[in-house]
DNA sequence: CATGAATGAGCATTCATTCAT
DNA sequence: TATGAATGAATGCTCATTCAT
């Protein structure tokens, strides 16, 4: 429960809120106190720098797309599982677009900042390591650890770019092709397996 | 060609420099004058605006990748072509390394700015129409092109992805795990046409 | 005596060490609480004020030159006794130049504060009294009481302006030009008298 | 001759007055730009950081006073010169009360800034340097070296002292005590010379 | 072609203080 | 008695930009 500050969760709402819509520089302690109707003050009374708050608000970002992947029915097809955790990260949806938008915003922040680059390490690990059981389930543990290791990599840079892709450009990239071009990558990864192919390939 | 150009080339190599090292916040027209050794008026006699300091640095940016691109030296071996293409893509050296850094700054701030998305768009464009023809020889044009197209987005979102995971962690994924996620992945997706396997494979 | 100044002479205290250390710049309510180990609302809770802190700080700190003065020996010389009280009020080792600089801090500040501005001048009055009377007794009562309060105006004003500057300047004055300097304007205004001249000069 | 900027004297000026009226503490950029009816951003163009303005002020604080005691007639009467020059660094009129307030407030500061330390040693030292001097003439050169640089280091401290006192004080020493000070102390150092005696004691 | 003076909005942060508990 | 949440004004400073030269 940790009632812990219902404050303190509308702030890091508002940090995520502007930086959906209008990226990470537009974030300013100014902004996001009137964004959430409270003091400058009250602000820095809950993260005294900016940088704790940036960390704060990616953290609830990350765990926001964890708990929606977590709460994914899964069922006995572990091959349909799989796709369906990976069309859950593409930016599919308005919500979904947002979602990306602030994840990408961050991760590129992550690049010369060390505490956001911890915070994207950590979670690209986690990712990684359930995907890496996932393709160890989806092919019958008939693939040695590295080959699953190395196709979750894959995948994952696969959702991450398609997200890039969507999220910086306007339409350059439609819904249809996002899932298309994982059906088509997992397709190949597990063609010789006994996943059951893709309908949709 | 004119004298003009050099000038301008050590701003533009001045803002990229500058990006590859502290990100692009740290891009300021006095950091850009000090680093270009000129003076702060110089820089905004050749770019007025900050907006087109960044987008002449962001097209020099994707200018010099295609360059390197451009010049590879591709044999009859169409399948192998597309991989080195794609190996030449991945932040494999440092000087590859601070590319990708440049590229995905810029790439991110296009999420938020209607030039650099513009730039983005056109770049990934020229890439994908690229990639595109080369699958269609790759696979001795036995696929449909609509397939040939959802490859292309497909190889480079893995590439762009790896980068991204490369460049805003330290160290979490390495150059040998860059190039087998890329081998793994056009291997799956040209296993059932009469292109050579990977030898690395 | 009551268990309230405990607390209170620890914030006192506190601020006595930042002053010294730091400069009277450097008081806030924060740093206090800090230095003292306390909350940032305790030390509002004895000192509501910024200002009354400083002022009981500066009293604080006065008081202790004054017991310092008062438990020193006196002879039956009163030369000897002049020239040792105003031997005390110099910065002749760390913990009486960390004094200094308190007090220098504190009168300076003075200038524009009216509430230090009336402690300041009650420090000054009761100090002039005494040596005052020092002057009397160490004249043998041949000096008229006017001569008497020049002198103690005269003798005050050199120590101040001497530990003035041996705490603005990095060691530009030593201990021994310092104890020297008081010996030789007193020897000047006793020379006349039947006082024991100095016997360091 | 070096027009070198009637605004950075315009600034150095506001600094001053400010300093004078309300303290250091009261000196800001914001305030500065102000006084001297500027825009803030044209304040720190002149002085990048608010330490370069407080030094920039205080070695102009100086330099004027240095220019009044220059510009003093000096007769033949040695020991009349010396004592019109103590006289000139006392806070005798508003002017040069404000004077001293100034001083006062940059050489407090002096204890806790390296730089505003370096200038008010410089200062010191000059000035030690002339009335050593001074002392020299003034006693026919009967002292040895080492007794005229005490004699300048006690002086200093007097007239420093008692101006300390005049300014952090309302009216508690009044102007005909100050240059009586002086001129008690002056007697007594010059007592045993040729040096005419004062005529005020 | 190149400079640098001048501007004012904006930044993150520190501050003393009030108030409910 | 002691705490810490909340506030908003103020701080020094950086910024992109305009303009006269």
């Amino acid at each position: 429960m940790s009632t812990r500050s219902a404050r303190e969760a509308a702030l890091t709402d508002a940090v995520m809120t502007i930086v959906a819509e209008h990226g990470l520089e537009r974030v300013s302690v100014r902004e996001v106190a009137g964004a959430a109707g409270v003091s400058i003050g009250t602000v820095q009374h809950y993260f005294p720098t900016k940088e704790q708050m940036l960390a704060a608000a990616y953290t609830e970002a990350v765990d926001r797309i964890r708990a929606r992947v977590e709460a994914l029915p899964l069922g006995s097809d572990a091959g349909r599982n799989l796709r369906s955790v990976l069309r859950q990260l593409l930016p599919l949806d308005e919500s979904r677009r947002a979602e990306s938008r602030v994840y990408l915003a961050f991760a590129a922040a992550a690049a010369t900042s060390a505490s956001l680059s911890e915070i994207q390490q950590a979670t690209l690990t986690e990712l990684h390591t359930a995907l890496t059981d996932a393709f160890g389930r989806a092919t019958g543990e008939a693939w040695p650890p590295s080959r699953c290791r190395l196709a979750a990599h894959a995948v994952i840079a696969l959702v991450d770019g398609l997200a890039l892709h969507a999220v910086t450009t306007g339409g350059w990239i439609d819904t249809a092709q996002l899932t298309d071009a994982v059906d088509l990558v997992l397709d190949g990864l597990l063609v010789d397996t006994a996943a059951t192919p893709s309908a949709t390939a």
